[in-house]
DNA sequence: CGGGATATTGACTGTCATCAATTGCTGTGG
DNA sequence: CCACAGCAATTGATGACAGTCAATATCCCG
């Protein structure tokens, strides 16, 4: 297993280390969107207690792999991670990526051991949760149970989105919405992606060889749709991306006017 | 909607009523591998009261349809029922397979909304959890808090399985171990299989055509695998297809001895 | 017994994977 | 500073797995 320094060592992170120690959830650029999101500062005060530490990772570098035992819960704080498995036929499946602001690991509780490995894309931050004490404290407080329950609901609404049956440019450009959809949330669309996967990721998430990605992506480009170059990825039509993959989005799938009432019958 | 009679009503469900109105989790064949399993008797009482009534459905009857407001939770007591949307594209896709002992509407709690229909795929019953008193109850029984976040985790491993990269022949079997691993949980391994769905529900849920799953199924029983006739499955050799599904078990991944002594480095 | 839905089987097509070669980055050392 | 190694990404040619279209068979329900 890796040496993450106790406390504030002199990580080779990207990021600076701006408070050391103890992780500040309450000066936390993602609280909002992350557990203690609804907590007053009281309950923010015990959360931020149970958080044992901040993990600074490096490109590279494992929160966890295949066969530990299930001790901690993991939020993303910056950076990118994937988690994945690799079968017994030796391909690699990318479950999910995970982005500052979200929680990894839960599928861990029922068989109390990681059938996954996680790995950081980039220079990352993950804040350490035991599971223990995490329950316990949502256990104490009925808000922090009801935003696990609703980042729990969240995962695998966008989890069955990816699952489903659907061509391979539908679920690229499902994951280029995505992706501009979750590194920044309530802000204003971006412009362009800093992707911190490589192709080879992408095209395992997305059930691609890497080659489809590239070929599609040009495709894109050629449309308009996209500028890529490399890991920077231009969004010139995201409303184009978007119908391409209006199939994907749940959201969709009302049809229209069936949001507004109830459907009946 | 649909009209389920508030309580104990001369419904066409195949199976009898054995207790009319209240349900009864101390008695249910399904209590262990339910949501009450881990409570003792006195909490098992408060459960029990939470539960507002069994709703007997009819095959084809809904549970829940898109669009409908999210206040219930659901547990499966007897039958089978799918989850399913139809995207913009007028297709289906089958999001997950529901047996007894297991809970329906989680991916409702983010958006309070269901976005995703839910339909019997036979008679079956469905136990109704206001999600709020569960929730509340949940808060005063960490037991309870702790089962739920259980169950969650292992619907997660169970759609990561299906979501992956695999062949058609691989998610076919795997289909089949995982059934005949669900409708009898602890006991020994059925023979046979009388499947619930139809060709093309199995075919929507694994993204295939549904001649394909005729094809495979036709292949399998070439190979002595199975002996399918319509909806009854006979397993001539469940490890058989557990070999061709192998890669699909999050628990092969492990590759070997690694289950042992926890992976290091 | 008959009609409609469901399942099976066959012939052909298309999407995407595979194999292979080339290009373009990045970092390292002379 | 440039050359080169090594890797990632792109592009092209070919092939296979699974989808589509179509016809027939079988079951189920009234």
């Amino acid at each position: 297993m890796n040496d993450p320094k106790p406390a504030g060592g002199h990580s080779h992170a990207a990021t600076t280390p701006l408070d050391l120690g103890r992780s500040r959830c309450r000066s936390c650029l993602q609280r909002e969107r992350c557990l203690p999101g609804t907590l007053n500062a009281s309950q923010s005060q015990h959360f931020e207690a149970m958080v044992q530490r901040r993990r600074p990772l490096v490109a590279g570098e494992h929160l966890f792999r295949v066969g530990d035992g299930f001790r901690h819960m993991y939020a993303v704080q910056s950076g990118c991670l994937k988690t994945y498995t690799i079968d017994a036929e030796g391909r690699e499946h990318v479950m999910a990526f995970h982005f500052p602001g979200e929680i990894i690991g839960l599928d861990a509780v029922f068989p109390e051991r990681h059938l996954t490995s996680c790995v950081a894309l980039a220079g990352s931050q993950a804040c350490q949760l035991p599971f223990a004490a995490l329950t316990t404290l949502a256990h104490e407080m009925p808000e922090l149970q009801a935003q696990l329950l609703r980042m729990v609901s969240r995962d695998m609404l966008g989890a069955a989105s990816i699952a489903g049956d659907f061509t391979a440019n539908e679920r690229l450009a499902g994951f280029l919405v995505m992706v501009a959809a979750r590194v920044h949330r309530h802000e204003a669309p971006p412009t362009a992606l800093d992707l911190a996967m490589s192709r080879q990721d992408i095209a395992n998430y997305l059930r691609l060889a890497p080659e489809t990605v590239s070929r599609i992506l040009a495709r894109f480009q050629k449309d308009g749709l996209v500028k890529a170059d490399r890991k920077r990825i231009g969004l010139l039509n995201l409303n184009g991306l978007a119908d391409i993959a209006a199939c994907m989005n749940p959201y969709a799938r009302f049809g229209g006017q069936a949001l507004q009432r109830n459907a009946a019958s």
